[in-house]
RNA sequence: GUGGCCGUAGCUCAGUUGGUAGAGUCCCGGAUUGUGAUUCCGGCUGUCGUGGGUUCGAGUCCCAUCGGCCACCCCA
């Protein structure tokens, strides 16, 4: 016996996973619904890269935001010295190639992006440090209209998904100019009231006070619930807006509360912001937000272009769809050819007997590997597969197969090799649409 | 980043006051001499997360570390 000690196991980085199996296919299951969602409202893909430079984050995050502070993987290139971060987010990145490609010169465009994300979190249930969203970003459309529209799409997709308790938040952030006079206004009531403030709070006085309104510090929530509110300080184009927000949803039947204490992790806000929000994940239980960004594309040197946009959080979505079973497809094939045959010639006749059945469009998995008879008739039936084809001794020397319906009492049949893939398909049950 | 709970076979878990690991399931073979349920029989599978320490002896006690879960924080 060797006393050589087995290499060590290698772990995946803290908060990141690997997807197998069935959890995959739910996922595979869930982009391909996604998609056509997507397209039916007019959705183009966009794929921005995964690494950007960290300047880019600071400038459109907010440098005074958790996100930047102490969330972003970011590292600095030693062949270059450059400071790069991977992504948080999407609409940093997406804005930055919009300004950079003149996206918009043939006017708004309608773009979303699927892929990973990474923030430096403590992991627990929905949320990770790598994770995925799904990101839609309509660029050029000043709505109200179009923030609706988003609203919209977004219940039709819970719809679709039969997802149930996902309630809808929206508020307004109103205008630069309003946010600053509000800025001002909280300022000047937060230095009245300094011996109440916090160190946290202290320290984002200046830079982010609207962040100190969100605080779940109880010793200050009494002052807090005091302060000036935004909405003395919305001028008539913003409530308007948001009047007109309200007015779409209601007439296409949404229900949704008003939260004014709703403010975006991100400081690229504006106008109109929303979340939905389930209570079936435990304390994470926001899988979209969103809202308007006008000042981003400007803000990235493009020329002045207002925006909206969302994000969804794959990880939590699929977790709620896990519970609904709406896209619960296990992986299933039409056909699995079995074959036992005590002559080597047996295994090139059912392998190639596979491919002709698969040159006519036909699912087929060949079984591979030996095994007994009893085995492989195990492993047809537990691929899900309509069919199993045999092949022996006798069909081979006969040129034919044994075809055996797995799902049904029908009599097995012994068919003639070449006409073998126009019978399955003939006896193949209609595909149930999703 | 802070606090709490947890880590034993691929999966779900048991493991009594510390005495060198067990069940179900899965997988493989057989009963069924070429046919997927069930049943029965047999078999394979473990650095007991990792590294130290205490002890004659550690899955069990102690320390550290890694990972997971939960809450806070924040967000998707």
């Amino acid at each position: 016996m060797s006393q050589e000690k087995k290499p060590a196991k290698l772990q995946a980085v803290k908060g990141m996973n690997d997807f197998f199996a069935d959890e995959a296919g739910l996922l595979q299951a869930l982009e391909s619904h996604l998609h056509g969602w997507l397209s039916s409202y007019g959705y183009r893909n966009v794929r921005t890269p995964v690494l950007e430079q960290t300047a880019l984050f600071r400038r459109g995050i907010g440098e005074v935001t958790d996100i930047v502070e102490k969330e972003m993987f970011s590292f600095t290139d030693r062949l270059n010295g450059d400071e790069l971060t991977m992504r948080p987010e999407f609409t940093a990145g997406i804005v930055r190639a919009a300004v950079e490609h003149s996206l918009l010169y043939n006017g708004p465009q309608r773009v979303f992006s699927m892929g990973p994300v990474f923030r430096h979190e403590r992991p627990q249930r929905g949320r990770y440090r790598q994770f995925h969203q799904i990101d839609v970003e309509a660029l050029g459309f000043a709505g109200p209209d179009i923030d609706a529209e988003l609203i919209v799409m977004l219940k039709r997709l819970w719809d679709d998904l039969k997802l149930e308790g996902v309630r809808l938040e929206i508020n307004t952030l109103g205008s630069p100019e309003e946010r600053a006079a509000h800025r001002q206004a909280l300022i000047t009531y937060f230095e009245a009231n300094a011996d109440l403030l916090d160190e946290d709070a202290k320290r984002r006085l200046h830079s982010n006070p609207l962040r100190i309104l969100d605080t779940k510090n109880p010793t200050m929530q009494a002052m807090v619930n005091a302060a000036p509110r935004l909405d003395q300080h919305l001028g008539e184009a913003s409530r308007q807006h948001f009047e007109e927000v309200q007015a779409y949803l209601r007439e296409a039947g949404i229900e949704y509360t008003i939260n004014p204490r709703l403010v975006r992790g991100l400081d690229y806000y504006n106008l109109t912001v929303f979340e939905w929000i389930t209570d079936q994940l435990g304390s994470q239980g926001t899988i979209c937000g969103g809202g308007r960004y006008d000042g981003l594309i400007e803000l990235f040197g493009g020329k002045s272009e207002p925006a909206v946009g969302f994000a969804i959080g794959v990880e939590r979505l699929v977790e709620l769809v896990k519970q609904t079973g709406a896209l619960a497809g296990s992986p299933r094939c039409d056909v699995y050819v079995v074959h036992q045959s005590t002559r080597a010639e047996g295994a090139r006749y059912a392998f190639g007997l596979a491919e002709k059945l698969r040159n006519t469009g036909l699912e087929v998995v060949l079984h591979c590997g030996g095994g007994s008879f009893k085995s492989q008739m195990k492993k047809a039936d537990g691929s899900g597969a309509e069919f199993a084809v045999i092949v022996g001794d006798e069909e081979l020397a006969a040129g034919e197969a044994t075809l055996k319906a797995l799902r049904s009492e029908a009599a097995q049949e012994r068919i003639k090799a070449d006409q073998l893939a126009a019978r399955i398909i003939e006896l193949l049950p209609e595909e149930q649409e999703n």
